[in-house]
DNA sequence: CGTGAGTTTGACCAGTTGGTCAAATGTATG
DNA sequence: CATACATTTGACCAACTGGTCAAACTCACG
């Protein structure tokens, strides 16, 4: 355990290769099927030097966790109130699409966290996230209340969008299963935007 | 290991009993997370009894499985071809939120398994559940031609569906968190057929 | 090149876990 | 109630796992 002290070439390499490590086998396996083994292996220590720069297993995972949630909740605080409703919507829903593409080892940590009861998330659902959501709904609700997107109920949306693009990463296998032998992703954009546009296009 | 005969009273409580409790435990834990100690306490027995009905952890894994992959799918296989389009697809949805309140328990069991690649059940998706999609997808596809149903992707509305209304049940935890004070479901059944009635009514 | 701090490791430990086994207990049936 | 079979259990084991520790090694720097 080094001290305090601003992190040495060799400590920030290592930690980097931790954490990447770390989301690799916490992805795949969950917390309790990854073993400070196979993190270690893929991240090309031995056990104890591991330890040495976390102090447990317990640790690694929170560090990660709380290192990712920022980055996947930005698409959500880059809606714009001022934007036009309907592009803001889409462009998020794309954003995430994107997301569950280029990130799938992040959205299944998360989904396996999560589908388990989310036992060392819970906090960070119920303060950070809680705050956002009720922020985004504020703003779902102007727009309905304006008359720029059909009303529906603006949580229930906001869920919607979440399952529907997360959906493609976290049960990557049945949707590749099922896609074959097209791409897991092939066509869900085009379907995305054409379920939203017909949901929140105010009706005359 | 009773020999192959009928199973006597015994063992049908006892072995109703392990899935039961296996249900119970797997779901919330996943299988590595779930221990056979735990089981058989839940079950009421003691280990090695419990080893006496199942002769291993994963045989009790698989059994549970297979016992409940022909219910869940179960909602699937009602789609009345003949019926109203609409009508049908609404009431399959309703159907699969109705599951997701009612077994949750199942869903999760599900979703753990398939968020981790779903190494034991690969087999039952490529085949059984492959057959089951492409016959719903024929019929979906038929109602598109006919000008029912608008247009779109058919495998991406059969995820769709899942993914909506399964969630309420695997992310139940995260739901639950943003809803409050609310019910986790309140509201649902009513954005899930706004959303598809939208969706799907034939472009004029 | 010496020295002190940072880094790495082999050996080890205690707790957990899946699974075995022989012996003991219960139960259906003639 | 005797007997064969079903059921249950305590004791046990080997493998695995998270974590410790002292000793060895490496590196930056004066």
């Amino acid at each position: 355990m080094p001290k305090d002290r601003s992190p040495t070439r060799i400590q920030k390499r290592n930690r980097a290769n931790i954490l990447e490590a770390a989301l690799e086998v916490f992805s795949q396996n969950g917390f309790r099927g990854a073993t400070v083994d196979q993190i270690a292996t893929a991240a090309g220590l031995s056990k104890p030097n591991l330890l040495y720069y976390f102090p447990s297993k317990d640790a690694i995972f929170t560090a990660l966790l709380s290192a990712l949630l920022d980055t996947w909740l930005d698409p959500l605080r880059e809606i714009n109130p001022d934007g036009d409703p309907m592009a803001e919507i889409l462009a998020y829903v794309e954003r995430k699409l994107q997301m569950s593409k280029d990130m799938p080892r992040e959205s299944r940590l998360f989904a396996n966290e999560i589908v388990q009861g989310a036992p060392r998330m819970i906090d960070a659902l119920s303060t950070d996230l809680r705050v956002l959501v009720d922020a985004t709904e504020a703003v779902f609700l102007g727009w309905m209340d304006a008359g720029r997107i059909a009303r529906v109920h603006p949580r229930h949306l906001l869920f919607s969008i979440w399952s529907l693009t997360q959906h493609y990463a976290d049960f990557e296998v049945q949707v590749r299963t099922l896609m074959t032998p097209d791409d897991p992703f092939d066509g869900a954009s085009e379907f995305l935007e054409t379920l939203y546009r017909r949901m929140l296009t105010p009706q005359s």
